[in-house]
DNA sequence: TACGTCCTCCTTTTT
DNA sequence: GGAGGACGTA
């Protein structure tokens, strides 16, 4: 059987496993996808289950995709049916072939961020709450993270008067959504989970589907998604689970790393197994791995190993500045591409946060070098493109306020802020969405509104019987949008990305398979919906880059946490730099283990990097800046904990490496800061503040160690000065108490 | 009342 | 560096 020639005997073990729950605690670069795939084609070749009655769980839609592709190869059977994809598509989907049991309109739309948060906002004001004091943010937090824990809010316990609080707007969030029928992200987990519970016949009837169940990174599952699966598996359930504990990111987001220990408890796991070889990465980048990983206490415990050669050594740079860090790369790169023959797509830059890939960006673009941007500001989340949606939206619901109210005056059509708050009114009054609402209304602002209405009632009749391309083609132009734009001087972007917009449509219709029958546009065996509301569900869930730049040979750029289940020949990771990668928030901080145990936060970060490093096959360069500009304003950090807990063995330091930071040189450092800008000090303007260190200047603290002077704030007695004090993090000190030494 | 411009505020990671 | 709010002008 070839399928499973070119697997190891711990890989061959756990593909061929029989019919029973098992933990496979499967290592970076171990084969982890590669195994999940092959026992899912190996079930079904060997005919223990029918490619339905399959369900796979995988982080993202493209790590499906690519399930599903190979699958494809391997066995002559249509993939098309399957179920392979992540939590939300999958939800998603089982939602969609059961809307009325769900209690949703037949066409409900989804909620990203954004949405979420002006939904929020729109109630706010229709409650008349003091955003100031309950920031919608924060709702937008509370209600995320309660869901993940599976909960609604009449389980959600209220401490303190500002819980109650939250609780009720939460409460009136869901009514809200509950009557414009959309959904935000982790409202489709929990729909989802609540059908199952509520409805037997459905639950046992995905039971008794679902014979197989596969889940991927299942380190960053939460409650709720574990919940989920134990309930679609049932008591004769059957899960396999795929996860490292050393790789889960997304506590953030309410992933336990516990659910592994649970799981094996819940389900009685007889198997567990470890898959410690390394197929990816040579030995240097692996040992770097295995020590950097080691300084977490909170580990299952696994140890890496590969039979590849050492390698290269993994090389430091310290750069001056994010300028000098990116000038580095592109030198770099242009030796890699140039005289070491790697395609421009075997190599990747990652940073810790978005903000960082601008200057990279910039340099890269000014090297003339082809590059594609990962997450950041995805396709679907531009402006110009949302807009578009969601006329496309209201032409599909009507009812959908948060669509109307982006696009009600864009481009500008003379309806202000007072008309729409009118009719705000009225919908409230009458219980009504915004749109049915204008035919209720009296007076001079009805005209421009009612005019809104007839356009788009216009373009849903002149659409009718279109295909989808021409259909968000005809829509661009009749809204107005590529008119707005192309007057636009800085406009061109945006008109170009609208058009992609319809490429995208296209793409989707032939994948979707729309174009076979175009008259017949309701199929596909639970899909009873439009094309349209399937593509703009489609576009809520998917980043929709695969679309643009698809085939170009570029450098890939992307943060840490977008990189994982990916691999590249040749890796940089930026920004190496105590506050920034460690980020500051997680510095000094625990978080809730989720078994009761308390864990230092920073030690997700020490995963990141793990993840980050684990990324690089064969080449690995590490770097970080002396200074940087973030948020508009000069930073110095020092540098980060995890360079130096790598191994100085496989280390090879391009620059010279430091030894702390009072030996750093900062007088030059000094000279040139202050030389090039004299107004760095923010917060210092006044006559009787006092400056006794420059920024940049090294200095040493009793309590705290050695740090860096970041900036000034006050004046007077009152003045603070703010220092990165590193390992011991970022702080603000009274100048006058504060007993500073000059180091 | 509508719209453009200036200013201020905030600033992780994502399906 | 960007988004949203405040303000001034048509």
């Amino acid at each position: 059987m070839s399928l499973l020639d070119s697997l190891n005997p711990e890989q061959l073990a756990a593909v061929t496993l029989p019919r029973e729950s098992a933990l496979i605690l499967a290592g970076a670069g171990s084969g982890k996808t590669k195994v999940l795939t092959a026992r899912i084609a190996w079930l079904i070749q060997t005919g223990q289950v029918g490619p339905n009655g399959v369900l796979a769980v995988t982080f993202t839609n493209k790590a499906s995709k690519e399930m599903l592709h190979r699958i494809s190869t391997m066995l002559p059977i249509n993939t098309r049916s399957m179920w392979v994809g992540t939590f939300h598509g999958l939800c998603n989907r089982m939602l969609r072939a059961h809307w009325k049991e769900a209690g949703l309109p037949q066409a409900f739309q989804i909620l990203d961020m954004q949405d979420q948060l002006s939904a929020i906002k729109r109630m706010y004001k229709v409650l008349g709450i003091d955003a100031e004091k309950f920031p919608p943010k924060q709702l937008s937090y509370f209600v995320g993270s309660a869901k993940d824990q599976g909960l609604r809010p009449k389980d959600v316990e209220a401490h303190d008067e500002y819980h109650r609080m939250m609780v009720r707007l939460y409460e009136a969030y869901e009514a809200q959504c509950q009557r414009e029928g959309v959904v935000d992200f982790a409202e489709l987990l929990l729909r989802s989970f609540e059908l199952l519970g509520a409805n037997p016949t459905l639950r046992e009837h995905y039971q008794a589907r679902f014979k197989y169940i596969l889940v991927d990174e299942f380190q960053d599952t939460n409650s709720l998604q574990y919940n989920w699966l134990k309930r679609l598996a049932g008591p004769q359930g059957c899960i396999f689970a795929v996860g490292d504990d050393d790789q889960s990111i997304y506590a953030f987001r309410g992933a336990r790393v516990a659910n592994m220990v649970q799981f094996e408890n819940d389900f009685n796991v007889q198997n567990r197994i470890k898959l410690e070889q390394n197929y990816r990465s040579v030995g240097n980048v692996l040992k770097a791995a295995n020590v950097l990983i080691a300084h977490n206490k909170a580990r299952l415990g696994k140890e890496l190993w590969t039979e590849a050669g050492e390698g290269e050594a993994i090389r430091v740079y310290e750069a001056t500045s994010d300028q000098d860090e990116a000038a580095f790369i592109i030198d770099r790169i242009k030796k890699l591409v140039l005289e070491e023959g790697y395609s421009r797509s075997d190599i990747a830059i990652l940073y810790r946060s978005n903000a960082q890939s601008r200057v990279v960006e910039q340099a890269l673009f000014n090297a003339g070098m082809p590059y594609r941007v990962y997450g950041g500001l995805r396709f679907f989340e531009r402006a110009e493109i949302k807009h578009a949606l969601a006329y496309l939206r209201l032409m599909d619901n009507a009812d959908d306020d948060n669509s109307f109210s982006r696009v009600v005056n864009f481009p500008a059509r003379g309806i202000g802020a007072r008309s729409v708050e009118q009719l705000q009114d009225i919908s409230t009054a009458q219980a009504t969405s915004l749109y049915r609402a204008i035919h209720r209304m009296e007076g001079r602002a009805q005209a421009g509104l009612k005019k809104f209405a007839d356009l788009i009632e216009r373009m849903r009749f002149e659409t009718r019987g279109l295909s989808l391309p021409d259909l968000v083609d005809k829509v661009i132009n009749e809204s107005g949008l590529i008119a707005h734009f192309q007057a636009d001087k800085d406009g061109e972007d945006r008109v170009e990305n609208l058009k992609e917009l319809v490429n995208a449509a296209a793409s989707f219709s032939i994948a979707e398979g729309y174009y076979r029958d175009a008259a017949a546009t309701m199929v596909d065996e639970e899909k009873l919906i439009t094309p349209l509301a399937d593509f703009l569900s489609h576009a809520s869930l998917e980043a929709g880059d695969n679309a643009a730049a698809a085939g170009q040979d570029a450098i890939q750029l992307m943060t840490a946490h977008s990189a994982k289940g990916l691999e590249f020949k040749c890796v940089f990771v930026t920004g190496l730099e105590e506050g920034l990668f460690p980020h500051e928030n997680s510095i000094g901080n625990s978080v809730e283990g989720g078994d009761g145990t308390s864990v230092e936060a920073v030690e997700e970060e020490r995963r990141l990097m793990y993840v980050a490093i684990t990324r690089a096959r064969e080449q690995l360069f590490l770097s970080h800046a002396q200074q940087r500009m973030l948020h508009g304003q000069i930073r110095y950090h020092l540098r980060s904990r995890f360079l130096d807990e790598l191994p100085e063995e496989v280390l090879k330091w391009l620059t010279p490496k430091r030894a702390h930071i009072a030996s750093q040189g900062w007088d030059a450092l000094d000279s040139k800061v202050w030389g090039q800008n004299k107004t760095l000090n923010v917060g210092y303007s006044n006559k009787t503040s006092k400056r006794p260190y420059d920024i940049g200047t090294g200095v040493s603290h009793a309590k705290f160690g050695s740090g860096v002077v970041v900036s000034y704030e006050g004046e007077g007695d009152d003045q603070r000065i703010q220092i990165n004090f590193g390992r011991q993090g970022m702080k603000w000190l009274m100048l006058s108490l504060a007993k500073l030494e000059r180091s």
